[in-house]
DNA sequence: TTTGTCTTATTTGTCGGACAAATATAAAAA
DNA sequence: TTTTTATATTTGTCCGACAAATAAGACAAA
């Protein structure tokens, strides 16, 4: 039998996306910067040949990211989108398949290795003490695992270091895919876990710890590979599989 | 004169914002999953309380990111959402603050660094032939500048090593981000290339390459903050300076 | 029975008008 | 001058109507 893969995926471009593309398109030909105010609804509306309904549709859009803001009486104003804001509406990780659940894992594990050089770069005494304070009062339910609370504290942490608001925002927005995760496939973590105690390749937030305060990236970077080890050991198993 | 920053910043909430967070309340809530088929407009504007242009606001807002998907008669349902849809729509740099754009310039690197442990694990000779035709036909304008194509192209092909469709759609996404901070800072960005060509710092694509032909990870990663290092003195330059 | 065509009912898509709510601005009052 | 009030404008919300699309059932033809 043919699956024959036919899924009406051209789902006619309605209205309102014409709409939404027409502003988009609209602001960077006038060059319309954050604070210039554009056209009301009516002359909008009309200038476009569409009801007013559809326009605020492709409005109401627009608004979800704070591209526009409007109040009564005064107008709409253009103003700085918030590229992750939209994302954060994404965020139920029921409505996500297996596939889009692991790549986000991998983006988190690729970000935390990522910051490395701007946390070494950026890292100040008032961080370290800090992180120490953190790493002590973590509770830990088993030699390499701790509670959520902790695991959240030490690696929020480390984001804020860099300094970089949308880094720490874009963590803090896909934190929760990470949480689920763990806990949806903590079944299939448990042997890998198993295995990678007895390798020794485990690493406990104490030791990339001590790999900060000693200066040393490089150590602290492997630590921060192998702390994360189990994940990729696992998405490397699932990838295999459905291959 | 005390500047009494007011700025209503508490824009009232609308009932457009208040059914939005109903809904995603409401798919959370009843566990509903991607397939699953939701009430028809009248209904749920019923149920909420509020006319069916509100409700339609709301929804649209949903469409932006595909989570919900609808067609005449046959109704509405519930989708996958696309992460990074909703910010693609937001990419207009004439929109982002000097500090967004020099935090997201630094985000790429994050996760161009980042991706280094995933490049050596996943690539194959066939990656390799591509990487080397790509560094082959590259035309350069400079020692170590190459035209937007050929770099476009070299930094593409990495990422799709990586065989991640998120982290490969989120390079895409931000891409005409870090293009535009590129030329328009280019005369800052000029005297710290030529401070770093004297130094020896500047690494070309055909160095990379060499670095991953090797199997030499560690000497890759080094050789990519290296590649970066332009930008990442001008971030901390501009930092110090707004501090 | 099977296949193709037509009709119908349902749901989203779009429009227009109406009024409520908010508030900057101007006018009036103190 | 300062305060209060009125007004006009714009977004916010609701309602009703019709158009467009199409799944499902009825019907006709092979």
């Amino acid at each position: 039998m043919v699956e024959l893969e036919l899924k009406n995926n051209s789902r006619r471009k309605t209205l309102v996306d014409g709409v939404e593309d027409a502003l988009l398109e609209y602001f960077k030909n006038n060059n319309l910067k954050p604070g210039d105010s554009i056209p009301n609804e009516m002359e909008l509306a009309e200038s476009l040949g569409v009801g007013r309904a559809v326009l605020r549709e492709a409005l109401s859009r627009l608004k979800v990211s704070g591209m526009i803001i409007s109040r009564p009486r005064i107008g709409m104003m253009l103003s700085e989108p918030s590229l992750f804001d939209g994302m954060s509406k994404c965020i139920n990780p029921l409505l996500m398949s297996e596939k889009t659940l692991l790549e986000m894992l991998e983006l988190r594990m690729v970000v935390e290795e990522g910051i490395c050089s701007s946390i070494f770069l950026n890292i100040t005494d008032e961080d370290i003490a800090e992180l120490e304070e953190i790493v002590g009062l973590s509770q830990m339910t088993g030699a390499y695992t701790y509670t959520s609370i902790a695991e959240h504290q030490f690696h929020t942490k480390l984001y804020q270091i860099t300094g970089n608001s949308s880094i720490i925002k874009f963590q803090s927005i896909i934190y929760p895919i990470i949480e689920y995760v763990k806990s949806r496939y903590k079944d299939a973590f448990r042997p890998i876990e198993l295995e990678l105690i007895k390798s020794g390749t485990m690493v406990t937030h104490e030791e990339l710890l001590n790999h900060i305060k000693a200066g040393d990236l490089e150590g602290y970077r492997k630590a921060v590979g192998n702390h994360f080890e189990i994940y990729r050991t696992y998405i490397k198993k699932v990838r295999s599989k459905n291959r």
